[in-house]
DNA sequence: TTTTATCCGATCTTTTTAATCGGAATTTAG
DNA sequence: CTAAATTCCGATTAAAAAGATCGGATAAAA
């Protein structure tokens, strides 16, 4: 149903988490972890993912952890999303090569669908983790819509 | 990577099929089966769902099959997804009450991504079966997109 | 009454996602 | 220099979801 998986939810949460904390302290996932009830294992292997990605630093040892690698206002939803997940798609035939899907020319839902994605992908893009901030303290996205609409007026 | 289930591509592919027969003719899922190379029973499956939720009437017996319920305009991609799939959530707790999660009121995500959804949801709401076929013949999208906007200036 | 369909529940298989485990490498603090 | 805290990384297991199949029931047209 077009749910987001569980790696995401807990990439957004420890983006949004280290992005917000005071004076850019660093952050280890112990502390996220218990913050939010998240398995250890897994945070971290999600960190450690977005850490290859170059989206937060990573320091090791004793007093270690993540800071992000960018300003919040520069990090997009989209950015997170991939950076776990590989490109985002509503359908496979557009990205899986591997495998391609044997009724593409057949398709008659193919372009249309196509339409479809890149508007989500523009929405997902359009939203930074300060933008979530934002949000989640009652204020309100007031994001640039032209890309949103311009997927759907050609 | 927020992936449609092979069975919404399924049902949107037979009900983009069904909607542009021509003369309103029935439609059998054999035919659609085998034209799309889509597993027969599954695919029956998928209709028979449909026909329950009222997007499409059933015939039985020979010459029987499928129909349209409602004009192509006016069925909408969000309504085939929610008929296979129930309410569309990127986000679990937006709807699943049996299992709640621990963290509402902890969550740091919980808010901005409830704009997000419904971003989406209006969006695929936005556009009919009637819609996805101009746009297949290389036509573009058209459709209102104030409810979109709507969604991101409050 | 036979044939062609939809209907429907149960089940099996496969794939994906989620979670866990064991240990290595790194760095700070004492 | 050593011990503790932390990231790092591959392998494995477990659970859930998705995809596909099967068997038989029901209905309607020829």
């Amino acid at each position: 149903m077009l749910r987001l998986s569980k790696k995401i939810d807990y990439a957004l949460i420890a983006m949004h988490y280290i992005a917000f904390m005071e004076n850019d302290q660093v952050v280890n996932t112990k502390t996220i972890a218990e913050k939010y009830n998240i398995p250890l294992e897994l945070l971290a292997k999600t960190l450690q993912k977005l850490a290859k990605k170059g989206l937060v630093i990573s320091h090791n040892g004793p007093k270690g952890g993540y800071i992000l690698a960018k300003d919040p206002s520069e990090i997009s939803v989209a950015e997170v999303i991939q950076a776990i997940e590989g490109p985002i798609g509503i359908a496979e035939c557009y990205h899986d090569r591997d495998n391609p899907c044997s009724q593409k020319a057949n398709c008659n839902i193919r372009t249309p669908l196509g339409v479809i994605q890149i508007s989500i992908i523009n929405l997902l893009s359009s939203i930074s983790l300060y933008q979530m901030h934002q949000e989640t303290f009652g204020a309100t996205f007031n994001t640039n819509h032209s890309n949103i609409i311009n997927s759907l007026i050609k």
